[in-house]
DNA sequence: TCAAGAGTTTGCGCCAGCGCAAATCGCCAA
DNA sequence: TTGGCGATTTGCGCTGGCGCAAACTCTTGA
């Protein structure tokens, strides 16, 4: 295992308020892997062996039903934690967890839990910090679902992604992950057509740039009315 | 305040694996209070200053968008914990709650909660099983919203109530407290009009029999079937 | 006993968005 | 450079379910 340093994950949240020499003990346990592009980092019904903390790329958690249909329930972004099944008194994990490119994560196996949750409370605290704020995620989602329009929640979701993870580049702020129209219409229960549509007219506009698999916010103000509600469509 | 005793929560999950000396402790520092029908137990973004357990009713949660519209977010069963915002780093409530009868209810000052996550690895260890279940709940509701019909929706709702509150009768199986089709309407994203058609029609086929704030599942296994989408409709 | 209000049912018209299908585009490998 | 595949675009027709409105029916309180 190449030399694992503190400073991989001081700074992040998860971390807050834990003392540097236990930074050490707990980067000491972790081992770190690369996940290349469209591997899975863990597998929904599997059993949790290990925790996550994603240090470079992102992942995608996307939960399958039976009949095949598949819906995209967060991105992961660098500093998260990921398959944390174990806090949540699981035993398997709950989602397929898919590389979106080349990832580079840190794991620790999944009995260590109960191990940092008493020798360091702060880590166990932020950690149930994120569940929550997870669940509240979780929660807002159902009521965009069950009281917006389509067009309101692909601005919703391309707002969301814009905020987690865009870049500025000189025509505007760029998701910094290939996403297609599918992706999209997965995180917010529609179609890849009717996504499509939608992007079409929006460039027309003049508030995205897309291209294949990449999507570019030029006017997130605008984008924002339409999120709200707040335009009438033409 | 009256004789609080042990027995009140013991055998509760949530308590399971807690000593019985410690049940005491933990009985002797709540207090219990009746709620009216139609009165809040908390509400949204209120200061949380008390975390709860239902003893005796059913409570709504609902979560209120700012322009007006609400959705339930879930039906709390006796036995179960509310308000916990604590134990998830919030210092608010996130959502109203309110009862939907008559209830009784134990409560503990939320700064108990560190002392109590502390001192009973257990009870918190239940707590966080409780909340990754939610976790759970969420996700599996915005898939239902995001991939079933309306018709499923209501039926995967109905089949929901009668599991965690049904009640035998010689008809069927009785959902324990009032619920209008408007209540139905918010935990399905859909309207009180179309479940009124829904019910309707199901009633003709004898698959339940509903009236004013009641609703009880004759059949539940050709609901379940609606449910899944292996029913052609007619 | 009666009136008022809350909850429910039902008819009707409409349209957002889906399903299907076909064409096109862009990227990568050979 | 070319072929092939995956991603995207776009047209067209259809329909599930919403919005509106009106009538009806319990339940409750005076």
């Amino acid at each position: 295992m190449a030399n694992l340093d503190r400073s991989l994950i001081a700074g992040l949240f998860a971390f807050e308020g834990v003392a540097v020499t236990d930074l050490d003990r707990i980067v000491g346990q972790a081992r770190s892997l690369r996940i290349a592009k469209d591997q899975p980092v863990f597998e929904q019904e599997q059993e949790a062996h290990s925790f996550f903390l994603l240090l470079d790329g992102h992942v995608r958690v996307v939960r399958s039903m039976p009949d095949g249909r598949e819906v995209i329930v967060r991105y992961i972004s660098p500093g998260e934690l990921m398959g944390i099944a174990h806090a949540l008194g699981r035993t398997t994990y709950p989602a397929n967890a898919i590389a979106a490119v080349d990832c580079v994560a840190l794991a620790w196996p999944s009995q260590l839990w109960p191990t940092f949750a008493m020798d360091f409370p702060s880590f166990s605290a932020n950690t149930y910090k994120t569940v929550g704020s997870r669940l509240q995620d979780a929660h807002t989602r159902v009521i965009e679902m069950s009281t917006e329009q389509v067009d309101q929640r692909v601005a919703h979701a391309l707002l969301k992604l814009v905020k987690q993870t865009g870049r500025k580049t000189e025509e505007g702020i760029l998701i910094d992950f290939p996403i297609s129209r599918q992706d999209i219409a997965e995180m917010t229960g529609t179609t890849l057509h009717t996504v499509s549509r939608l992007l079409s007219a929006w460039e027309e506009q003049g508030l995205v740039k897309s291209g294949r698999q990449k999507v570019t916010v030029v006017e997130p103000h605008r984008l924002l009315l339409i999120a709200e509600g707040r335009v009438e469509k033409s």
